[in-house]
DNA sequence: TAGAATT
């Protein structure tokens, strides 16, 4: 099994840099081998009433789908339309959607509290939609060749020479704890407009950077690779140390998946031919927390003052999370010192709890669980 | 020499 060695201090060191910081512009975690930035994309004047509430959401981890976009949105406001965008033939999330709220106030605070919100292995972005039009469609740029000690800013000050810049990235080799970045001397650059990426084609095509020994590619990229539903598996089953980077634990607890869930249930692993869907299928066992459309967890000692969003920012990087839930009192609205969060995969509810029961939030000591039968119902 | 940024 991949699931050993699993280091429990690096998952809290992690989540303590967001809830502690807040959402940052930091990409890093999205891909194994990626720097690339954030650059919001501003609205642009005199555009339509959406300009000011609709939000495009970058990032996406690969198994969330529209529903669940909407729920972790609409945690933050009203919303009038979520859409997440899929391949037309397989239908498979390209990682990206939309949020329109229906107030401008939602919005901003949704790029303000969501933006940066690490999501299993990926950071996702929020930021204002641009009015789509074909004139920013194909503005992407592959750049192969780059001097590997180029920056990611010494490459946008190469670029935005000719044209707005709406995201840069070069691609490294896989980073080994925090430093020690290498560059694989490609990368990206997605202008605001075509005709932009055209002129930077014309111009840096077959040149030498300044200082450069050696002429650098440019040209359109190709669309991002399909990956099979195997590759997909794999990417979300494998190497959960790759999971949840962040300083190395000097003194890790070790936590072993297999280990629980034979604690718990007596199975291997959620592979194990009596677990065709993690442990739902073990017909007869009264199973705590799961409720048909995942696995129910109970967290006690929320401050009053705790909303949705914390539980998304302390759960969402351990797994698919499909809906939280702050309980208020009816006529204060302050927490009542506890709320819900669904979990889909049964090893990540389980790792989420075992990281998270105990965890000091504030001046507080949390109590995480499975739900149970006896508490309030979600 | 390959990222899921325009519904």
């Amino acid at each position: 099994t991949c699931w050993c060695g699993f280091k429990m201090t690096q998952v809290i060191a992690a989540m303590e840099t967001q809830l502690s910081n807040g959402p940052t512009c930091n990409n890093t975690s999205n891909g194994p081998s990626t720097i690339s930035n954030n650059c919001s994309s501003p609205v642009e004047s005199g555009s339509i009433e959406d300009s000011k509430t609709n939000l495009i959401v970058n990032y996406l981890p690969q198994n969330m789908t529209q529903e669940e976009l909407k729920s972790l949105f609409g945690s933050i406001g009203e919303i009038e339309s979520c859409k997440l965008v899929r391949d037309k033939i397989t239908g498979q999330s390209l990682g990206y959607g939309f949020v329109n709220y229906v107030d401008p106030k939602d919005a901003e605070k949704a790029i303000n509290t969501l933006n940066g919100l690490r999501l299993q292995t990926k950071t996702i972005k929020v930021s204002y939609a641009r009015p789509s039009s074909a004139s920013i469609r194909d503005a992407n740029l592959y750049v192969s060749g780059l001097p590997k000690t180029m920056t990611q800013k010494e490459l946008e000050q190469l670029f935005s020479q000719y044209g707005r810049i709406i995201t840069s990235r070069i691609l490294v080799d896989q980073v080994t704890g925090e430093e020690t970045i290498l560059s694989r001397g490609v990368g990206f650059i997605r202008f605001d407009r075509r005709i932009e990426a055209e002129e930077a084609i014309k111009g840096l095509n077959c040149q030498k950077p300044p200082g450069a020994t050696e002429p650098i590619t440019v040209k359109f990229a190709n669309n991002p690779s399909q990956k099979t539903s195997q590759a997909l598996l794999s990417q979300l089953y494998q190497s959960p140390n790759r999971r949840y980077p962040g300083p190395l634990a000097q003194q890790a607890q070790r936590f072993r998946l297999d280990n629980l869930l034979n604690m718990a249930y007596g199975v291997k692993s959620r592979f194990s031919p009596m677990a065709i869907d993690g442990v739902t299928s073990l017909a007869g066992i009264n199973i705590p927390g799961h409720a048909g459309t995942g696995w129910c967890i109970f967290v006690y000692n929320l401050a009053p003052d705790a909303d949705e969003s914390i539980l998304w920012q302390m759960f969402g990087p351990f797994g698919a999370v499909t809906n939280v839930k702050v309980i208020r009192d009816f006529n204060t609205s302050k927490c009542k010192g506890f709320g819900f969060v669904t979990m889909t995969n049964y090893d990540e509810a389980a790792v989420a709890i075992a990281s998270l029961n105990g965890y000091r939030l504030g001046d507080r000591v949390l109590q995480v669980s499975f739900k149970t039968n006896k508490t309030h119902k979600a």
